[in-house]
DNA sequence: GATGAATGAGAATTCATTCAT
DNA sequence: GATGAATGAATTCTCATTCAT
C-alpha cells in the first residue's frame, strides 16, 4: 500500500544523533514553491506539484501555510524584507540623492540577479493576492515607487538630475530598467555575463540617461 | 448592447445582409478574452467568464477556436502581426540606424500605449503555449530582439551609438524599456500624461542613454 | 488532438421521437438529495454520493445547483413554500382561531407525514446554511411560529384557547408536537398507522391540552 | 446535576497531587466536544476544533479516546446514565403509574432543560454510530421508550389515562413533548423562564392531554 | 451558429488518524 | 502525556472540452 514512506527504514544510526530531517522542509517547500511559481506562475501552480517536489503529500504542505495564496504571500513578504533592507542599508550611507540612487539601482540590481525568481513573481504575481494581502502587496510596491522618486526630486532639485523631463517619468524609467534586469541574464549560448558586468550597465546607462 | 443575447437575432433577414454580426461575434470574443486575459493571466482565465462577456454560452465559443491555447495564440498572432508592420513601415523610411532605432522606439511605445493589454499578454503569457504554437511565438519575441540588435550594432559601428557597452546589454535595455512603457501609464490622479507625453520621455531617455 | 470537430457528422438518427432523458434530471437530483441528506444529515451527505444515484459524475450536478449550500436552501425553499401553501389554505376557511388552529395543526401534520424526508431536512439543517441564506431560512421557520402564536392568543382572547398558561410556552409545545409527528411511523413491525389515524392523534390530543 | 460521572474508576489515586490537572483535561475534552457538536452536529465537528478549544494539538486528543466515533459514544453513554438514574429514582418513589408517568415527565424535562446539549446530541447524532455502538445506543432510545410505555399502559389500565388514543401514540407523543422542550428556552429577547415555569408548562399540559 | 447537459480530469482544501520523539 | 509532522483518503468545486439537438 501506500508509496513506500518507511520514513523510519533508517535502521542504521542507533541512538539518534541528527533529529534533523523533519523541519526543514519548510525551506524545501519556500524553494520548491518559488521555482515553479516563477516558472509557470501562481495560477498554472499546482499544490501537487510543488508536494511532488518536496517530497510530501499534498495535504501535508498544508502544515506550512493554510492556502495556497498565502504562500504566495509569503514569498512575496520575504522578497520584499529583503528588498527594504537593501534600501536601508543604502540610507545608512548617507550619500547625495543621484549617487544614492545609483547605489540603490546597483544593489537592487544584483539582488534581482541573485534572486531572479522571487524577483519575477514579485512583479508578476502580486494580482493573484486578494482582500487584506493584496492591498498590503500593493503598497509594498507604491512604498518602492515612492522612494525612487523621492531621490529622483531630491537630484533634481540638487541639479544633478535632469528636470526636462518629468519626474514620474523618470521614476517609472527607472523602475521599468531595474524590474527588466532580471530577464538580461536569459539566453543562455554565447558568454554569460557576470552580475557585475549586468549592473555596471543599467547603473551606467540609466545613469546617463538621468544626468542633468 | 450590454446583455439581452442578440434579441434582434430571429427570424428577421432572409439572406445575409449581416454578416457583419458574425464578425462582429468573433471580434467581440478576441476583444473580450485580451481583455481578462491581461487583467488575470491566461491561466486564471476562465472560458466562461469570456463566454459571459461575450453574452454566449460556453459551448458556443469553441466555434470560434478550438482550444484555449489556441485562443491565446491567436491574440499573440495578431499582436506580433502589427509589429511586425510597425517595423516595416520603419524600414521604408530608410534611415540611418540610430534614428531608425529611435523611431523604431518611437513606434513601438506608440503601439504598446494603444495597446496595452495585448502588449501585457504578449509578454507575459507566451509560456503558457506548447509545442509548435510555443517554438513559434519564441521566434517571434527572438526576431524582435534580432532587429533592434541589428540596429544598435550598426550604430555602433557607424559610431552613433556607444560602444563601451557590449551590444548585448544595450539590447536588452532597449527591450526593456518598450516593454516597459506599458505600465508608465498606469498610476490615475494626478494628471494624466499623453500617449506623446510618454513616447518623447523614453525615445529621449534611451537616446540619451545610447548614444556615444 | 486540436482540429476535428466533425460538424457533419451526425447523418444517423432522422428525425429523432424521444428528446426526453436529458432534463428531468433537476427533479432527479432533488430527489435523491433529500433522500441522503435526511438519512445522514447534510454534513455528512457527499456530493459524490448524490451524482452516483443519480447517475451522473458529481462534477455534472453542478449544472443543477451552484453549491452544496444552495441545494440544501432549495429544499428548504421547496418545503417552505409548501407549508406556507397550507397555511394559506387554512386562512381560506374563515375559521374561529381554535378550528383554524386544528385545522393547520391537522394539515400541517398531513404534510409532515407525506413528507417526512423534506420535514426532517427542514427541522435539522437550516443551521448549515451561512449569511443570507440562513437569514432567510430562519425567518420562515420564525414566521411559521408567529403564526401559531397569533392564533393561539386570538384563542385565549375568544376564551376557547386556556389561559393559564403562557402564550409562548403553548405555541412551543405546539409546534414541537407538530414538529415530532415525523417520528411517530418509525418503529415498523406492528400494525402500521394511517396518516389518518396519526393526524387524528395529535389534533385530538393537542386540542385537549389547548383547550379552555 | 453532574450525578455518577464514575470518579472512582480508576484505581483509587495513589500519591500525586496535582491529578486533578488530568482529570480536568478529560472533562474539558468531554465539555468542548459537547459544545462543538450540540452547535454544529457530529458531522461538521472537526477533532482540530475541539482541540482548539481544549487547548491541545490535535493529535494529543487521542490519548482522551480512540476515535472521533467513540467520543461521540461517551458522550451520549453519560447521557444515557444520567437519564436512566432519573428513572431509577422515579421508581423508588412507587408512585401510581400516571403520577410515575407526570414525575417522570418533570425530571427529564429538568435535566433536557439544564443539560440542553447533551439533550440534542442524544436525539440528533445517534445515527453517526456504527455496529455495535450504534445498535447499542439504539438500545438505551428504545428503552426510554419501552418504559414511558408501560407506564401509559398501566395508567389506561388503571383507568388514569385515556383508552380511546392507542397507547403508541400516547408514547410517542409523550416523547416528542419531552424532546422538544430543550427547544423552548431559545428565543431570548422577553422575560425568561425559568426551568420550573417550562416544567411545569410541559407537566401540565401532557398532563391534560393524557388523562381520560 | 448556438444550446446546454455531460464528461473526465484535476484543482485546493480538510480531516481523522498515526507515530517517532 | 504532549507534540507536530505526515499520511491517505475524501470532499467540494472548477474547467476545458464534446456533442446531440
Amino acid at each position: 500500500m501506500g508509496a513506500s514512506k518507511t520514513p523510519s527504514d533508517r535502521s542504521t544510526p542507533p541512538q539518534s544523533p541528527r533529529k534533523q530531517e523533519r523541519r526543514n522542509r519548510d525551506n524545501s517547500v519556500m524553494k520548491e514553491a518559488i521555482a515553479i511559481m516563477a516558472e509557470k506562475g501562481y495560477a498554472a501552480t499546482s499544490i501537487q506539484e510543488v508536494a511532488d517536489r518536496v517530497g510530501v503529500l499534498k495535504g501535508s504542505l498544508y502544515h506550512y501555510f493554510n492556502s495556497k495564496e498565502e504562500l504566495l504571500f509569503r514569498i512575496l513578504e520575504e522578497s520584499y524584507l529583503q528588498m527594504n533592507a537593501i534600501e536601508a542599508e543604502v540610507d545608512e550611507l548617507e550619500l547625495p540623492p543621484f549617487d544614492a540612487l545609483l547605489e540603490q539601482i546597483r544593489r537592487s540590481s544584483v539582488w534581482f540577479l541573485q534572486n531572479q525568481e522571487r524577483a519575477h513573481i514579485f512583479f508578476t504575481e502580486t494580482k493573484h493576492l486578494t482582500d487584506d494581502r493584496l492591498t498590503q502587496a500593493r503598497e509594498w510596491g507604491r512604498a518602492f515607487e515612492r522612494r525612487l522618486s523621492s531621490l529622483i526630486v531630491a537630484g533634481q532639485e540638487a541639479g544633478s538630475i535632469r528636470s526636462d523631463v518629468d519626474q514620474r517619468l523618470l521614476t517609472r524609467f527607472t523602475i521599468g530598467a531595474i524590474n527588466n534586469i532580471r530577464f538580461w541574464p536569459s539566453r543562455p549560448g554565447g558568454k554569460q555575463f557576470t552580475v557585475d558586468d549586468l549592473t555596471d550597465g543599467v547603473v551606467l546607462l540609466v545613469g546617463d540617461a538621468l544626468k542633468s
